[in-house]
DNA sequence: AATGTCATCACACGAAGGTATGGTCGGTGA
DNA sequence: TCACCGACCATACCTTCGTGTGATGACATT
């Protein structure tokens, strides 16, 4: 079930001008980088690979959407693409806000290709250590999921550094049932340690938000 | 002996011009903000209140040294400032680089008074979360440093999840004197469950990493 | 020489954790 | 209706943990 062991980073270049696009492709092929090329980022968004690992090098100026809008457009729609822009007719500000925004790089055109790849390499590089912890996490949540209400409670009141006898006067419960429902999440986690527990437990806290 | 209790941040402004340094500390002053300027980057290393909070505002171009490279140059002196850089003729690889570095924002000149005042607001918050964190940071490492090299061993083995038994084998001692160190570890720890050691043990790790 | 810290261990006991057996109760879906 | 699951509890037993008492030896400081 798990994708294909690492299918090769596809680098998804947005611009409606298809010289650059083409160009930058052939570029981005000759280091050995699958590109593919868009006209817009409505062609964009009907792709089918945007799950696969890469990056997205995206021009400011589109028709019809604003490339610093669809940065933010992207985060909404859950697509975790580290993105490059570039623009021929960019200012400072805009730079600044592309960056705040998370941007991997800000080239103005012309730029040189070398700069090109090497923004396409720390975006991939970028892409790879999200992807990780992203992967990690997920699994984690995944086996959560799994825990029933009063598992998950129990958990949290474990993870926190109580007591069983504590937890069981918080909740109400006999000691016996805590260590229950404490064995449980532990063996439903797949922890075999407290300590384990404790860092899955601080790992499911610090997603979403 | 921790210093008098949150002191008002300072704003140190760097910039050769003396009459935008006058100006800027006005604006900053009259919504409330404690203002200082500097002509020169000397001058302002030379400040001794560099370990209050507060943010450093620095033009890109000054006398002898660049702006960027001071920026790097104050992380490597171990000041933690949030910095802003503001600048007459720049470019957007100049903001994008400055913004790879950490700066909280780029304002090309002449920029706004509410621009700044809302870049300094950003950086006065970024400086005060970091000292948060690395309040408490410094304070488990303060605690950790009056461990004897036994207790940071048993330590590392305990956070690890392992049981007394195990790092027993491990360091070839009997498990009574593990329960010793491992005592030893939590009340110099400061630590009320292992939980807590487990958290304390991975902010340990993260610093410095 | 005296003091202090670190490191080590034995013995012992109570507290806390973990698991198994066996049983009750209520809700859900086949 | 039956089977299943989540939640609950008691009794029992074993393991692991925590701590105290008492003791030894090395080494550094005063």
């Amino acid at each position: 079930m798990p994708d294909p062991p690492d299918e090769s980073p596809v680098v998804h270049i947005v611009d409606d001008d298809p010289d650059l696009g083409d160009g930058l492709s052939s570029v981005l092929r000759s280091v050995g980088l699958n590109a593919r090329a868009y006209r817009s980022t409505v062609d964009f968004l009907r792709a089918d690979d945007l799950d696969a690992p890469g990056c997205i090098v995206l021009d400011i100026r589109l028709p019809g959407t604003n490339g610093l809008d669809f940065q933010a457009e992207l985060v909404r729609l859950g697509v975790p693409l580290p993105v490059i822009l570039m623009t021929g007719h960019g200012d400072i500000p805009m730079s600044v806000r592309a960056m705040k925004a998370g941007a991997v790089d800000f080239l103005p055109k012309p730029f040189r290709d070398q700069d090109m790849i090497d923004a396409v390499t720390a975006a991939i590089n970028r892409d790879r250590l999200q992807r990780a912890s992203e992967q990690q996490a997920v699994a984690i949540v995944d086996r959560y999921v799994t825990l029933s209400p009063r598992e998950r409670e129990v958990m949290a009141l474990v993870t926190a550094g109580k007591m069983n006898k504590q937890i069981a006067g918080e909740l109400g419960l006999s000691e016996v049932t805590v260590k229950i429902h404490r064995g449980a999440a532990m063996r439903k986690m797949g922890a075999r340690s407290l300590a384990e527990l404790v860092r899955m437990a601080d790992t499911l806290k610090n997603r979403t938000r």
